[in-house]
DNA sequence: CATTGACCTTCACGTTGCGTAAAGGTGTAA
DNA sequence: TTACACCTTTACGCAACGTGAAGGTCAATG
């Protein structure tokens, strides 16, 4: 039986284009060409197709099914084991960059529900204000600071341990921030250790550190009104002054 | 502060081409160009470049970092999120890439252990009797055929269920394939049973099952020497006949 | 016999995110 | 002035084809 392109692409699945590129890069030569200079494959090169095609949905790159399918003494299991590996790595360098993606995301939105939360301080105040005159000191405890921060803490997915260490970073992060704004220095000493600390508060956040990451998230505190305005509530241009000191911290500025 | 391509590559450890490419694609402009052409960068552009690293590092592609860093309205959580289901989709890909990987690595080293066992079976049989004589039956349970077989299910992590109903399928694949190669035509009812037999017994061992890959490994059979001396062992020409056969019920062949 | 339509052929550009020359202009110090 | 380190634009290369474009071939039909 003797195939043109077209057949041979319809019979295996695939296009044309295909099969003239696999002539083309020398994985899979027509048997013959006829006197119109049309490519005819025979029964070799069918079987040599599947070949080609099974490895390929394993994800073997061409070149490495070259190899495989054209020197008959190679060790298409040996291969497999390295592709093997190298899939791992592929999949391993996905699965951080995801729990990076999800612990940003988590991070966005727990700024987004404080954000929220402080939209509604004055109303939660004023509530609580009726209800402690009406029920007492317990009713604080059920809409209180302390509840919301758990459940956002809920949210990222931490143990309590977990999260008494990040709360107690934050608080230090945002004390040292107030003193070092008050010096209104990014490069002094207290400026440095803030961003220290804010460094072991994100790597509660994040599998891997880069300097990179850390100063544009610095950044996103600026461009991010969310995030501005959980960093300016004390003092406005303190979430200025964390970028600035963070951006000297990671060497990203003199 | 100011800064030329190579100083700003410098600062945020990328090379001056990328600087350069950003510019081009329109996602990085510099401040302005100065009386020799040079491209000169502000404080603006370095806060840009920072984000834009920062989705960089998420593995964001550039055209999506476009959107999120120049429409100032764009949501970039959104985006995150989108992102992250591209991400877990590749993830799925790769996930079951690596089990078909895995287990035809482990269908093959199976093979390969049978072929070595096939190989060592006059020895084996030699010094079973010999045991034989000296310590009785025990000694054949010890080494014989089923711990050999049940090791080799051990390896490709199979339950003791699956292990025999996939041991059953093998049996009947044998079966009708030796039926249907006495009868000569691989396109029979019978020959087509054992294609479907096979595929059966296939599906124990990948995780998605395609035409083409059943077809390539067909022709594996006969391409590979390991698994044609499998299959000729009763009858030689069986590999080739089970290849048509499959080749046929996949509809690889007319 | 000419035309139609379905094939076939060889270029050759586009895709992603840059790396890497090549060819030529600019800035500054010795 | 010359050397050397910058800068510029242009353009090919990478993987595995998709998608035309321009033109030749084949079988059937008006």
């Amino acid at each position: 039986m003797e195939y043109t392109v077209q057949k041979l692409a319809q019979l295996a699945g695939v296009s044309a284009r295909t099969l003239r590129y696999y002539d083309e890069i020398d994985i899979l030569k027509p048997a013959r060409i006829n006197s119109s200079g049309y490519r005819i494959y025979g029964q070799a090169e069918v079987d040599r197709l599947q070949q080609i095609l099974f490895y390929r949905e394993l994800g073997v790159d061409l070149d490495s099914i070259k190899n495989i399918v054209t020197a008959p003494s190679f060790d298409g299991a040996k291969a497999l084991k390295e592709h093997r590996e190298k899939l791992l790595e592929k999949k391993e360098q996905l699965d951080i960059l995801i729990a990076n993606v999800d612990k940003t995301i988590a991070l966005t939105e727990g700024r987004m529900k404080m954000s929220d939360k402080e939209k509604f301080e004055g109303f939660k105040k004023k509530m609580i204000d009726e209800n402690e005159k009406k029920y007492g000191k317990e009713i604080r405890e059920k809409y209180g600071e302390d509840t919301v921060e758990k459940s956002n803490a809920k949210v990222m997915n931490m143990s309590q341990e977990d999260y008494e260490k990040v709360t107690s970073l934050e608080k230090q992060v945002k004390e040292s921030l107030a003193q070092a704004f008050a010096l209104g220095d990014p490069a002094s000493d207290i400026a440095q250790k803030a961003a220290e600390l804010h460094k072991q508060w994100l790597c509660f956040y994040w599998n891997e550190y880069s300097k990179e990451a850390h100063a544009g998230l610095a950044q996103m505190y600026v461009d991010d009104e969310r995030f501005t305005a959980y960093y300016d509530k004390e003092q406005p241009g303190t979430a200025e002054f964390l970028r600035d000191a963070i951006h000297i911290y990671t060497g990203m500025k003199k």
